[in-house]
DNA sequence: CGAAGTTTTGAGGACCTTCAAAAGTTGTGG
DNA sequence: CCACAACTTTTGAAGGTCCTCAAAACTTCG
Protein backbone atom coordinates (compact mmCIF):
# COMPACT_ATOMS: atom_id res chain seq x y z
CA UNK A 1 0.00 0.00 0.00
CA UNK A 2 2.81 2.81 0.90
CA UNK A 3 6.30 2.37 -0.56
CA UNK A 4 8.99 4.86 -0.44
CA UNK A 5 10.11 6.23 -3.45
CA UNK A 6 11.99 9.11 -5.45
CA UNK A 7 11.23 12.21 -7.32
CA UNK A 8 7.72 11.81 -5.48
CA UNK A 9 7.68 15.36 -4.81
CA UNK A 10 8.93 16.74 -8.06
CA UNK A 11 4.74 17.63 -9.45
CA UNK A 12 4.15 20.04 -6.44
CA UNK A 13 8.12 21.34 -7.07
CA UNK A 14 7.36 21.89 -10.49
CA UNK A 15 4.31 24.02 -9.56
CA UNK A 16 6.30 25.95 -6.69
CA UNK A 17 8.95 27.21 -9.22
CA UNK A 18 6.40 28.27 -11.89
CA UNK A 19 5.74 30.25 -9.64
CA UNK A 20 9.58 31.50 -9.35
CA UNK A 21 13.01 29.97 -8.58
CA UNK A 22 14.59 27.90 -5.92
CA UNK A 23 17.82 28.29 -4.41
CA UNK A 24 20.09 24.90 -4.72
CA UNK A 25 19.66 24.19 -1.59
CA UNK A 26 15.98 25.14 -1.37
CA UNK A 27 15.51 22.83 -3.89
CA UNK A 28 17.12 20.25 -2.77
CA UNK A 29 15.97 20.16 0.90
CA UNK A 30 12.17 19.49 -1.31
CA UNK A 31 13.54 16.69 -3.37
CA UNK A 32 15.06 15.14 -0.42
CA UNK A 33 11.42 15.81 1.82
CA UNK A 34 10.79 11.82 2.66
CA UNK A 35 7.66 10.64 0.79
CA UNK A 36 5.37 7.45 0.91
CA UNK A 37 2.90 6.84 -1.80
CA UNK A 38 -0.58 5.61 -1.24
CA UNK A 39 -2.99 4.55 -3.30
CA UNK A 40 -6.50 5.46 -2.33
CA UNK A 41 -9.58 4.03 -4.30
CA UNK A 42 -12.96 6.23 -5.48
CA UNK A 43 -14.79 7.50 -2.38
CA UNK A 44 -12.18 6.96 0.37
CA UNK A 45 -12.13 8.83 3.28
CA UNK A 46 -8.12 10.46 4.16
CA UNK A 47 -9.02 12.66 7.01
CA UNK A 48 -12.23 13.07 9.08
CA UNK A 49 -13.69 16.02 10.34
CA UNK A 50 -11.93 16.07 13.85
CA UNK A 51 -9.09 14.42 12.77
CA UNK A 52 -5.43 14.97 14.17
CA UNK A 53 -3.63 13.85 11.09
CA UNK A 54 0.43 14.12 10.84
CA UNK A 55 1.11 14.01 7.59
CA UNK A 56 0.20 16.37 5.16
CA UNK A 57 -0.92 15.04 0.89
CA UNK A 58 0.49 15.78 -2.00
CA UNK A 59 -2.25 14.61 -5.40
CA UNK A 60 -0.05 12.14 -7.66
CA UNK A 61 -3.18 11.72 -9.96
CA UNK A 62 -6.94 11.34 -9.46
CA UNK A 63 -8.91 13.94 -7.98
CA UNK A 64 -9.53 14.61 -4.40
CA UNK A 65 -12.05 16.76 -2.73
CA UNK A 66 -12.27 18.84 0.78
CA UNK A 67 -15.75 19.29 2.06
CA UNK A 68 -17.92 19.90 5.14
CA UNK A 69 -20.72 18.11 6.32
CA UNK A 70 -23.78 19.40 7.63
CA UNK A 71 -25.80 17.59 10.47
CA UNK A 72 -28.54 16.84 8.22
CA UNK A 73 -26.42 14.56 6.22
CA UNK A 74 -25.39 17.47 3.27
CA UNK A 75 -22.36 18.12 1.91
CA UNK A 76 -20.51 20.84 0.73
CA UNK A 77 -17.74 20.65 -1.20
CA UNK A 78 -15.00 24.17 -0.89
CA UNK A 79 -12.76 22.84 -3.44
CA UNK A 80 -11.14 20.52 -5.49
CA UNK A 81 -7.18 18.94 -5.46
CA UNK A 82 -5.70 17.91 -8.75
CA UNK A 83 -2.13 16.63 -9.47
CA UNK A 84 0.61 18.43 -8.19
CA UNK A 85 -1.66 20.07 -5.44
CA UNK A 86 -0.75 19.88 -1.90
CA UNK A 87 -3.72 19.42 0.15
CA UNK A 88 -4.23 20.23 3.91
CA UNK A 89 -1.28 22.36 4.27
CA UNK A 90 -3.30 23.48 7.06
CA UNK A 91 -2.91 20.48 9.18
CA UNK A 92 0.60 21.35 9.23
CA UNK A 93 -0.17 24.01 12.03
CA UNK A 94 -3.89 23.35 12.46
CA UNK A 95 -4.35 20.34 14.93
CA UNK A 96 -7.70 19.04 14.41
CA UNK A 97 -9.24 18.66 10.77
CA UNK A 98 -12.24 21.50 10.71
CA UNK A 99 -12.75 19.83 6.96
CA UNK A 100 -12.68 16.18 5.43
CA UNK A 101 -10.58 14.94 2.37
CA UNK A 102 -11.98 12.81 0.10
CA UNK A 103 -10.90 10.95 -3.29
CA UNK A 104 -13.56 11.45 -5.62
CA UNK A 105 -11.51 9.68 -8.30
CA UNK A 106 -9.19 6.75 -7.81
CA UNK A 107 -6.17 8.67 -6.80
CA UNK A 108 -2.15 7.91 -6.08
CA UNK A 109 -1.46 10.26 -3.49
CA UNK A 110 2.16 11.14 -1.98
CA UNK A 111 2.14 11.28 1.90
CA UNK A 112 4.47 13.61 3.89
CA UNK A 113 5.11 14.30 7.38
CA UNK A 114 4.32 17.57 9.03
CA UNK A 115 7.42 17.33 11.32
CA UNK A 116 9.40 17.46 7.84
CA UNK A 117 7.64 20.02 6.27
CA UNK A 118 8.11 22.70 9.26
CA UNK A 119 11.64 21.20 9.13
CA UNK A 120 12.18 22.42 5.65
CA UNK A 121 10.09 25.28 6.11
CA UNK A 122 12.33 26.71 9.29
CA UNK A 123 15.94 25.84 7.86
CA UNK A 124 14.79 27.57 4.56
CA UNK A 125 12.96 31.21 4.46
CA UNK A 126 12.01 30.64 0.94
CA UNK A 127 10.35 27.40 1.30
CA UNK A 128 8.57 29.07 4.39
CA UNK A 129 7.40 31.88 1.90
CA UNK A 130 6.44 28.60 -0.95
CA UNK A 131 4.46 27.17 1.43
CA UNK A 132 2.60 30.60 2.94
CA UNK A 133 2.04 31.65 -0.64
CA UNK A 134 0.23 28.32 -1.73
CA UNK A 135 -1.97 28.65 1.41
CA UNK A 136 -3.09 32.09 0.24
CA UNK A 137 -4.01 30.77 -3.13
CA UNK A 138 -5.87 28.30 -1.43
CA UNK A 139 -7.84 30.83 0.50
CA UNK A 140 -8.36 33.12 -2.92
CA UNK A 141 -10.49 30.01 -4.03
CA UNK A 142 -12.00 29.15 -1.54
CA UNK A 143 -13.15 32.57 -1.82
CA UNK A 144 -14.70 32.75 -5.18
CA UNK A 145 -15.98 29.19 -4.14
CA UNK A 146 -18.25 31.34 -1.95
CA UNK A 147 -19.10 33.71 -4.57
CA UNK A 148 -19.81 30.90 -6.73
CA UNK A 149 -22.44 29.17 -4.80
CA UNK A 150 -23.30 32.61 -3.45
CA UNK A 151 -24.41 34.98 -5.94
CA UNK A 152 -24.14 32.89 -9.01
CA UNK A 153 -27.21 31.21 -10.53
CA UNK A 154 -26.89 27.30 -11.46
CA UNK A 155 -25.65 28.01 -15.01
CA UNK A 156 -23.34 30.35 -14.32
CA UNK A 157 -22.13 28.40 -11.12
CA UNK A 158 -21.49 25.25 -13.12
CA UNK A 159 -19.66 26.83 -16.00
CA UNK A 160 -17.23 28.68 -13.57
CA UNK A 161 -16.27 25.37 -12.04
CA UNK A 162 -15.78 23.95 -15.45
CA UNK A 163 -13.33 26.61 -16.32
CA UNK A 164 -11.59 26.74 -12.85
CA UNK A 165 -11.01 23.17 -13.19
CA UNK A 166 -9.84 23.86 -16.97
CA UNK A 167 -7.35 26.07 -16.47
CA UNK A 168 -5.68 24.39 -13.38
CA UNK A 169 -5.44 21.19 -15.74
CA UNK A 170 -4.28 23.15 -18.08
CA UNK A 171 -1.61 24.54 -16.10
CA UNK A 172 -0.54 21.38 -15.60
CA UNK A 173 -0.60 19.96 -18.91
CA UNK A 174 -3.80 17.78 -17.73
CA UNK A 175 -6.09 18.96 -20.59
CA UNK A 176 -6.52 17.42 -24.62
CA UNK A 177 -6.79 20.99 -26.65
CA UNK A 178 -10.40 21.87 -24.83
CA UNK A 179 -11.38 18.47 -23.44
CA UNK A 180 -10.43 17.22 -19.83
CA UNK A 181 -11.61 14.49 -18.04
CA UNK A 182 -13.57 14.97 -15.42
CA UNK A 183 -14.81 11.32 -13.80
CA UNK A 184 -16.60 12.77 -10.85
CA UNK A 185 -20.69 11.66 -10.84
CA UNK A 186 -23.66 14.86 -10.88
CA UNK A 187 -24.33 14.22 -7.57
CA UNK A 188 -20.86 14.67 -6.48
CA UNK A 189 -20.25 17.74 -8.83
CA UNK A 190 -23.65 19.35 -7.29
CA UNK A 191 -22.47 19.45 -3.27
CA UNK A 192 -19.27 21.39 -5.07
CA UNK A 193 -22.42 23.82 -6.35
CA UNK A 194 -24.55 24.05 -3.31
CA UNK A 195 -27.10 22.18 -6.14
CA UNK A 196 -29.41 19.19 -5.87
CA UNK A 197 -28.59 16.70 -8.60
CA UNK A 198 -31.59 16.78 -10.00
CA UNK A 199 -31.07 20.70 -11.09
CA UNK A 200 -27.25 20.04 -12.01
CA UNK A 201 -28.50 17.73 -14.35
CA UNK A 202 -31.03 19.97 -15.81
CA UNK A 203 -28.12 23.06 -15.83
CA UNK A 204 -25.74 20.65 -17.70
CA UNK A 205 -28.38 19.83 -20.18
CA UNK A 206 -28.60 23.47 -20.94
CA UNK A 207 -25.00 24.23 -20.95
CA UNK A 208 -24.86 21.05 -23.40
CA UNK A 209 -28.07 22.56 -25.35
CA UNK A 210 -26.77 25.91 -25.83
CA UNK A 211 -23.80 24.34 -27.47
CA UNK A 212 -21.21 25.90 -24.46
CA UNK A 213 -20.16 22.30 -23.79
CA UNK A 214 -20.08 18.78 -24.43
CA UNK A 215 -19.45 15.30 -22.17
CA UNK A 216 -18.66 11.87 -23.13
CA UNK A 217 -18.32 9.72 -20.73
CA UNK A 218 -16.64 12.13 -17.96
CA UNK A 219 -14.58 13.64 -20.38
CA UNK A 220 -15.55 17.54 -20.80
CA UNK A 221 -14.86 19.37 -24.10
CA UNK A 222 -15.87 23.19 -24.11
CA UNK A 223 -16.97 24.44 -27.56
CA UNK A 224 -17.48 27.87 -26.89
CA UNK A 225 -14.72 29.37 -24.77
CA UNK A 226 -16.25 33.08 -24.88
CA UNK A 227 -19.36 32.21 -24.14
CA UNK A 228 -18.91 30.16 -21.40
CA UNK A 229 -16.88 32.61 -19.97
CA UNK A 230 -18.90 35.88 -20.34
CA UNK A 231 -21.95 33.27 -18.66
CA UNK A 232 -19.60 32.74 -15.91
CA UNK A 233 -17.88 35.57 -15.49
CA UNK A 234 -14.58 33.83 -15.26
CA UNK A 235 -11.08 35.74 -14.76
CA UNK A 236 -7.88 33.35 -13.75
CA UNK A 237 -7.06 36.50 -11.65
CA UNK A 238 -7.78 34.81 -8.21
CA UNK A 239 -5.76 32.07 -8.80
CA UNK A 240 -2.73 34.06 -9.05
CA UNK A 241 -0.69 32.58 -12.06
CA UNK A 242 1.60 35.84 -11.53
CA UNK A 243 3.51 33.91 -8.21
CA UNK A 244 4.15 35.23 -5.27
CA UNK A 245 5.97 38.56 -4.15
CA UNK A 246 9.90 38.26 -4.98
CA UNK A 247 12.29 40.32 -2.59
CA UNK B 1 -5.19 61.69 9.13
CA UNK B 2 -2.50 59.26 9.77
CA UNK B 3 -0.25 59.41 12.75
CA UNK B 4 2.24 56.96 14.20
CA UNK B 5 1.90 55.98 17.46
CA UNK B 6 3.37 53.30 19.74
CA UNK B 7 1.18 50.32 21.02
CA UNK B 8 -1.25 50.19 17.81
CA UNK B 9 -0.10 46.69 17.31
CA UNK B 10 -1.16 45.30 21.33
CA UNK B 11 -5.01 44.60 20.08
CA UNK B 12 -3.08 41.67 17.39
CA UNK B 13 -0.15 40.83 19.29
CA UNK B 14 -3.01 39.66 22.18
CA UNK B 15 -4.70 37.92 19.87
CA UNK B 16 -1.24 35.93 18.40
CA UNK B 17 -0.57 35.55 22.38
CA UNK B 18 -3.93 33.54 23.28
CA UNK B 19 -2.79 31.02 21.16
CA UNK B 20 1.07 30.79 22.41
CA UNK B 21 3.85 32.71 23.72
CA UNK B 22 6.34 34.17 21.87
CA UNK B 23 9.69 35.13 23.14
CA UNK B 24 10.62 38.52 24.37
CA UNK B 25 12.79 39.26 20.94
CA UNK B 26 9.84 37.98 18.94
CA UNK B 27 7.45 39.91 20.88
CA UNK B 28 9.61 43.50 21.21
CA UNK B 29 9.65 42.75 17.32
CA UNK B 30 5.77 43.12 16.68
CA UNK B 31 5.24 45.77 19.23
CA UNK B 32 8.23 47.76 17.69
CA UNK B 33 6.98 47.47 14.01
CA UNK B 34 6.19 50.90 12.60
CA UNK B 35 2.20 51.18 12.05
CA UNK B 36 0.25 54.50 11.21
CA UNK B 37 -3.46 55.11 12.13
CA UNK B 38 -6.04 56.20 9.83
CA UNK B 39 -9.46 56.56 10.62
CA UNK B 40 -11.71 55.79 7.72
CA UNK B 41 -15.81 56.73 7.56
CA UNK B 42 -18.09 53.78 6.80
CA UNK B 43 -18.54 52.18 3.53
CA UNK B 44 -15.30 53.67 2.36
CA UNK B 45 -13.07 51.28 0.11
CA UNK B 46 -9.41 50.44 1.40
CA UNK B 47 -8.63 47.95 -1.24
CA UNK B 48 -10.11 47.44 -4.63
CA UNK B 49 -9.74 44.77 -6.70
CA UNK B 50 -6.63 45.22 -8.97
CA UNK B 51 -4.86 47.61 -6.43
CA UNK B 52 -1.90 46.66 -5.49
CA UNK B 53 -1.53 47.67 -1.99
CA UNK B 54 1.74 47.99 0.10
CA UNK B 55 0.41 47.75 3.38
CA UNK B 56 -1.61 45.53 4.91
CA UNK B 57 -4.42 46.63 7.93
CA UNK B 58 -5.02 45.92 11.53
CA UNK B 59 -8.54 46.89 12.54
CA UNK B 60 -8.78 48.78 16.07
CA UNK B 61 -12.29 49.65 15.69
CA UNK B 62 -15.04 49.24 13.65
CA UNK B 63 -15.95 46.78 11.06
CA UNK B 64 -14.24 45.77 7.78
CA UNK B 65 -15.94 43.47 5.04
CA UNK B 66 -13.92 41.39 2.40
CA UNK B 67 -15.71 41.26 -0.49
CA UNK B 68 -15.84 39.99 -4.53
CA UNK B 69 -18.01 41.97 -7.36
CA UNK B 70 -19.99 40.65 -10.30
CA UNK B 71 -19.76 41.87 -13.53
CA UNK B 72 -23.95 42.44 -12.70
CA UNK B 73 -23.36 45.17 -9.48
CA UNK B 74 -24.06 42.28 -6.88
CA UNK B 75 -21.70 41.66 -4.15
CA UNK B 76 -20.41 39.13 -2.19
CA UNK B 77 -18.89 39.84 1.42
CA UNK B 78 -16.47 36.63 2.38
CA UNK B 79 -15.92 37.50 5.69
CA UNK B 80 -16.13 40.47 8.02
CA UNK B 81 -13.03 41.81 10.30
CA UNK B 82 -13.15 42.92 13.95
CA UNK B 83 -11.34 44.89 16.12
CA UNK B 84 -7.80 42.95 16.38
CA UNK B 85 -8.25 40.89 13.07
CA UNK B 86 -5.33 41.54 10.71
CA UNK B 87 -6.60 41.96 7.15
CA UNK B 88 -5.37 41.20 3.81
CA UNK B 89 -2.44 39.34 5.23
CA UNK B 90 -3.11 38.06 1.60
CA UNK B 91 -1.41 41.09 -0.12
CA UNK B 92 1.85 40.67 2.10
CA UNK B 93 2.72 38.13 -0.91
CA UNK B 94 0.17 38.08 -3.15
CA UNK B 95 0.47 41.61 -5.21
CA UNK B 96 -2.72 42.25 -7.32
CA UNK B 97 -5.41 42.41 -5.18
CA UNK B 98 -7.96 39.74 -5.86
CA UNK B 99 -10.82 41.05 -3.86
CA UNK B 100 -11.54 44.43 -2.18
CA UNK B 101 -11.66 45.56 1.69
CA UNK B 102 -14.21 48.10 2.89
CA UNK B 103 -15.05 49.41 6.00
CA UNK B 104 -18.97 48.19 6.90
CA UNK B 105 -19.07 51.06 9.73
CA UNK B 106 -16.56 53.71 10.90
CA UNK B 107 -13.56 52.70 11.74
CA UNK B 108 -9.88 53.14 12.97
CA UNK B 109 -7.28 51.04 11.31
CA UNK B 110 -3.75 50.52 11.53
CA UNK B 111 -1.58 50.40 8.81
CA UNK B 112 1.48 48.44 8.27
CA UNK B 113 3.58 47.43 5.38
CA UNK B 114 4.17 44.40 4.16
CA UNK B 115 8.37 44.89 3.88
CA UNK B 116 7.74 44.98 7.84
CA UNK B 117 5.74 42.26 7.51
CA UNK B 118 7.87 39.94 5.58
CA UNK B 119 11.49 41.08 7.68
CA UNK B 120 10.00 40.70 11.21
CA UNK B 121 8.99 37.16 9.81
CA UNK B 122 11.95 36.31 8.15
CA UNK B 123 14.22 37.27 11.56
CA UNK B 124 11.54 35.61 13.68
CA UNK B 125 10.39 31.71 12.51
CA UNK B 126 7.79 31.82 15.37
CA UNK B 127 6.46 35.24 13.85
CA UNK B 128 6.19 33.51 10.33
CA UNK B 129 4.69 30.26 11.88
CA UNK B 130 1.76 33.02 13.91
CA UNK B 131 1.24 34.53 10.68
CA UNK B 132 0.74 31.50 8.43
CA UNK B 133 -1.64 30.07 11.10
CA UNK B 134 -3.48 33.07 11.14
CA UNK B 135 -3.85 32.92 7.67
CA UNK B 136 -4.80 29.48 7.84
CA UNK B 137 -7.70 30.27 10.11
CA UNK B 138 -8.75 32.72 7.28
CA UNK B 139 -9.07 29.81 5.41
CA UNK B 140 -10.99 27.89 7.82
CA UNK B 141 -13.79 30.58 8.16
CA UNK B 142 -13.60 31.08 4.56
CA UNK B 143 -14.63 27.63 3.91
CA UNK B 144 -17.27 27.64 6.84
CA UNK B 145 -18.57 31.10 5.03
CA UNK B 146 -19.32 28.96 1.64
CA UNK B 147 -21.08 26.35 4.01
CA UNK B 148 -23.04 29.06 4.57
CA UNK B 149 -24.05 30.32 1.59
CA UNK B 150 -24.21 27.32 -0.13
CA UNK B 151 -25.98 24.74 2.16
CA UNK B 152 -27.82 26.49 4.87
CA UNK B 153 -31.31 28.34 4.10
CA UNK B 154 -31.57 31.61 4.91
CA UNK B 155 -32.19 31.02 8.48
CA UNK B 156 -30.00 29.11 9.66
CA UNK B 157 -27.53 31.02 7.57
CA UNK B 158 -28.41 33.94 9.20
CA UNK B 159 -28.20 32.15 12.12
CA UNK B 160 -24.54 30.98 12.04
CA UNK B 161 -23.54 34.31 10.63
CA UNK B 162 -24.87 35.85 14.04
CA UNK B 163 -23.59 33.54 16.32
CA UNK B 164 -19.81 33.36 14.88
CA UNK B 165 -19.61 37.12 14.37
CA UNK B 166 -20.89 36.92 18.32
CA UNK B 167 -18.25 34.24 19.47
CA UNK B 168 -15.34 36.46 17.82
CA UNK B 169 -16.55 39.32 19.81
CA UNK B 170 -17.19 37.59 22.71
CA UNK B 171 -13.56 36.08 22.24
CA UNK B 172 -12.07 40.36 22.14
CA UNK B 173 -13.89 41.41 24.81
CA UNK B 174 -16.81 43.21 22.33
CA UNK B 175 -19.70 41.81 23.91
CA UNK B 176 -21.63 42.64 26.59
CA UNK B 177 -23.87 39.76 27.91
CA UNK B 178 -25.74 38.06 25.85
CA UNK B 179 -25.48 41.25 23.09
CA UNK B 180 -22.94 42.68 20.69
CA UNK B 181 -23.32 45.81 18.36
CA UNK B 182 -24.06 45.46 14.57
CA UNK B 183 -24.05 48.52 13.31
CA UNK B 184 -24.73 46.81 9.18
CA UNK B 185 -27.64 47.52 7.68
CA UNK B 186 -29.60 44.83 6.24
CA UNK B 187 -28.49 45.40 2.95
CA UNK B 188 -24.79 44.34 3.36
CA UNK B 189 -25.94 41.84 6.24
CA UNK B 190 -27.57 40.05 3.10
CA UNK B 191 -24.30 40.07 0.49
CA UNK B 192 -22.56 38.45 3.18
CA UNK B 193 -25.29 36.16 3.72
CA UNK B 194 -25.63 35.53 -0.79
CA UNK B 195 -29.81 36.91 0.02
CA UNK B 196 -31.81 39.70 -0.93
CA UNK B 197 -32.07 42.17 1.58
CA UNK B 198 -35.99 41.52 1.28
CA UNK B 199 -35.38 37.65 2.03
CA UNK B 200 -33.18 38.75 5.36
CA UNK B 201 -35.87 41.07 6.31
CA UNK B 202 -38.17 38.43 6.50
CA UNK B 203 -35.95 35.94 7.71
CA UNK B 204 -34.78 38.22 10.91
CA UNK B 205 -38.46 38.85 11.63
CA UNK B 206 -38.73 35.32 11.96
CA UNK B 207 -35.88 34.74 14.12
CA UNK B 208 -37.40 37.75 16.56
CA UNK B 209 -40.82 36.44 16.08
CA UNK B 210 -39.18 32.72 17.00
CA UNK B 211 -37.43 34.37 20.29
CA UNK B 212 -34.35 33.06 18.94
CA UNK B 213 -32.73 37.27 18.86
CA UNK B 214 -33.56 40.95 19.69
CA UNK B 215 -32.51 43.30 17.74
CA UNK B 216 -32.61 47.18 19.45
CA UNK B 217 -30.89 50.26 17.11
CA UNK B 218 -28.73 47.94 15.87
CA UNK B 219 -27.83 45.74 19.26
CA UNK B 220 -27.96 42.13 18.72
CA UNK B 221 -28.83 40.09 21.89
CA UNK B 222 -29.22 36.50 21.91
CA UNK B 223 -32.06 35.25 23.57
CA UNK B 224 -32.51 31.13 23.32
CA UNK B 225 -28.88 30.51 22.23
CA UNK B 226 -29.75 26.88 22.48
CA UNK B 227 -32.17 26.93 19.95
CA UNK B 228 -29.70 29.53 17.59
CA UNK B 229 -26.84 26.59 18.21
CA UNK B 230 -29.23 24.31 17.12
CA UNK B 231 -30.71 25.87 14.39
CA UNK B 232 -27.22 27.04 12.47
CA UNK B 233 -25.62 23.65 13.19
CA UNK B 234 -22.95 26.44 15.03
CA UNK B 235 -19.49 24.78 16.71
CA UNK B 236 -16.56 26.79 16.95
CA UNK B 237 -14.40 24.35 16.00
CA UNK B 238 -12.97 25.64 12.57
CA UNK B 239 -12.01 29.02 14.59
CA UNK B 240 -9.48 26.77 16.15
CA UNK B 241 -9.66 28.51 19.45
CA UNK B 242 -6.88 26.27 20.55
CA UNK B 243 -4.27 27.77 18.72
CA UNK B 244 -1.22 26.25 16.31
CA UNK B 245 0.63 22.89 16.73
CA UNK B 246 3.36 23.99 19.10
CA UNK B 247 6.99 22.39 18.59
C1' DC C 1 -26.36 -11.15 -17.74
C1' DG C 2 -27.75 -9.33 -13.57
C1' DA C 3 -26.85 -5.87 -10.02
C1' DA C 4 -25.59 -1.55 -8.60
C1' DG C 5 -24.91 2.91 -9.58
C1' DT C 6 -25.77 7.04 -12.51
C1' DT C 7 -28.36 10.01 -15.45
C1' DT C 8 -32.69 11.58 -16.97
C1' DT C 9 -37.63 12.80 -16.78
C1' DG C 10 -41.92 14.42 -14.53
C1' DA C 11 -44.70 16.95 -11.31
C1' DG C 12 -45.75 19.70 -7.38
C1' DG C 13 -44.25 22.76 -3.97
C1' DA C 14 -40.98 25.60 -1.06
C1' DC C 15 -37.80 29.14 -0.84
C1' DC C 16 -36.20 33.10 -2.45
C1' DT C 17 -36.26 37.05 -5.88
C1' DT C 18 -37.78 41.26 -7.96
C1' DC C 19 -40.29 45.36 -8.18
C1' DA C 20 -42.67 48.90 -5.95
C1' DA C 21 -44.19 51.60 -2.35
C1' DA C 22 -45.09 52.79 2.54
C1' DA C 23 -43.41 53.46 7.10
C1' DG C 24 -39.83 54.41 10.08
C1' DT C 25 -35.16 56.22 11.32
C1' DT C 26 -31.08 59.08 11.10
C1' DG C 27 -28.54 63.05 10.09
C1' DT C 28 -28.09 67.92 8.79
C1' DG C 29 -28.93 72.69 8.22
C1' DG C 30 -31.72 76.54 8.89
C1' DC D 1 -35.04 72.33 17.87
C1' DC D 2 -37.64 71.44 14.17
C1' DA D 3 -37.95 70.31 9.15
C1' DC D 4 -36.43 68.14 5.47
C1' DA D 5 -33.71 64.92 2.89
C1' DA D 6 -31.57 60.64 2.64
C1' DC D 7 -31.36 56.25 4.01
C1' DT D 8 -33.09 51.97 6.10
C1' DT D 9 -36.59 48.80 7.29
C1' DT D 10 -40.92 46.82 6.42
C1' DT D 11 -44.93 45.25 3.69
C1' DG D 12 -47.31 43.33 -0.40
C1' DA D 13 -47.72 40.60 -4.49
C1' DA D 14 -46.31 37.95 -8.41
C1' DG D 15 -43.03 35.00 -10.42
C1' DG D 16 -38.76 32.26 -11.11
C1' DT D 17 -35.26 29.19 -9.53
C1' DC D 18 -34.42 25.41 -7.28
C1' DC D 19 -35.96 21.45 -4.25
C1' DT D 20 -38.00 16.96 -3.11
C1' DC D 21 -39.91 12.71 -4.22
C1' DA D 22 -40.38 9.05 -7.31
C1' DA D 23 -39.67 6.28 -11.09
C1' DA D 24 -37.74 5.18 -15.69
C1' DA D 25 -33.81 4.80 -18.83
C1' DC D 26 -29.19 4.19 -19.31
C1' DT D 27 -24.14 2.69 -17.88
C1' DT D 28 -20.74 0.27 -15.78
C1' DC D 29 -18.85 -3.62 -13.81
C1' DG D 30 -18.32 -8.05 -11.81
Amino acid sequence: MATVCDGLISPYLDKLESRGPFSPAARQAITDLPAKLRTVARAEDIVREGDEPHSSCLVHSGILSRYKSLPDGGRQIVSFSIAGDMVDLQSVLVLVADHGIRSETAAKIVMIRHADILRVASEHPEIARALWFDTLVDGAIFREWTVNVGRRDARSATAHLLLELDWRLTQRGLTAGDSFELPISQADLSDALGISPVHLNRTLQWLRAEGLIRTNSHVVTVLNRDALVALAGFTSDYLHPEGPRML
